[in-house]
DNA sequence: ACGGAGCGAGAACGCTCGTTCTCACTCGGC
DNA sequence: GCCGAGTGAGAACGAGCGTTCTCGCTCCGT
């Protein structure tokens, strides 16, 4: 049983780097296979089809990416009220690993949306996912709910630029851009924020 | 001449269709040919390759995106300090269009980014000009310039997320934290927004 | 009237892909 | 010791891709 697990996560480390690097059109199976050093058959036996291997592909890797996020929001010191903000840290150490290319749910979807529902579904899931945690964020910041989505959309652009530009650099305006928004959001209260928007 | 430049645009007219609507890749030659109507033979005589024709579809969509933006905020009576926000207005416009699917060059990147050079390119100027329309937008406004870029995360924030809800609302969380932040600018002027981030 | 350049329609080519099959071999239970 | 189930390595298959070629035909200048 562990057996299968290991070569699993290996087939699956291989899919990763390859699918999150090159696109998952890109690239064949063939490659992952080569890339796992694994056998065409064992691969198939473990997933059914290249779809089953996609889908396994950006679960994993939204929960590695959501439980890599928690845990640096968690293990830093902020007072709550600025814990919102180290997410865009976190964002700006992603953008700087060597073979950041964006999100890889955007990019399949971007890829794959319109054909494959599955994509177009765990696309979804994983911004939504990612939007609730932050309205948690927000809500230990005793900041209004509200501000979640425009924090969400900040971080979002983010991301889809810093994969363009190739620079970091959009985190930080990000994170200075929420900072000024919670700042506004907690001094007028209520006031200007209950109209920034229904949750979604 | 008339007669080539009525086919290029016919061609050009189906790809925009069908590579926006589907992917790039998804979309083969032929499905190219039959839609636009025109014979295979005539096709590569006016595009060389499917790399020419994908260059010239992101060239042409990147002019008429913008161009489509200008005119709407140029048509608008919002004085200076609000045409920023038009920009939002006609976000949720496309947002609403029945065919949208996010942004073609984000898109584009995400699947050929990684291997096409010159669509990460193309990607890359598209991005680039709007973050300069809309500096000069910001300067119209008389706010310190450095608010463009966080608005640019905002928006694209927005096309990709409204891309994957299929929603057009968070172009309104959006126009509303542009709004919050425009007025902080205004506000405490040159304060608080010094720290707003390096132009990029 | 005629020769040839250009055309439309689609067959053909070479390649790659996802997937399956072959076949010699290994190895654990009777 | 042996049989059959399962393995590894890779060939094979059918489909689809981007691109080019073939082949009648048309149409224009002389």
């Amino acid at each position: 049983m562990t057996e299968t697990e290991a070569t699993r996560e290996r087939i699956l480390d291989a899919a990763e780097e390859l699918f999150y690097g090159q696109g998952i059109q890109t690239v064949g199976m063939d490659a992952v296979r080569s890339a796992s050093g694994v056998t065409l058959r064992r691969l198939y036996q473990v997933f059914p089809s290249k779809g089953a291997l996609v889908e396994a592909y950006l679960l994993r890797r939204d929960e590695r990416w959501r439980k890599s996020l928690a845990s640096c929001v968690e293990k830093s010191d902020a007072p709550p009220a600025e814990r919102v903000l180290v997410v865009f840290d976190w964002l700006r150490d992603w953008f700087t690993e060597p073979d950041f290319r964006g999100c890889a749910f955007v990019n399949a979807f971007g890829e794959l949306g319109a054909t494959a529902p599955e994509v177009a579904e765990a696309a979804r899931r994983h911004k939504e996912a990612f939007r609730r945690y932050l309205a948690g964020l927000v809500d230990d910041a005793g900041a209004p709910g509200g501000l979640a989505t425009p924090l969400a959309l900040l971080a979002e652009g983010a991301i889809t630029t810093a994969a363009l530009t190739g620079s970091p650099l959009p985190a930080h305006a990000a994170r200075e851009a929420a900072r000024l928004l919670l700042a506004a959001a907690i001094d007028e209260d209520g006031r200007a924020v209950a109209q920034a928007g229904p949750p979604r």
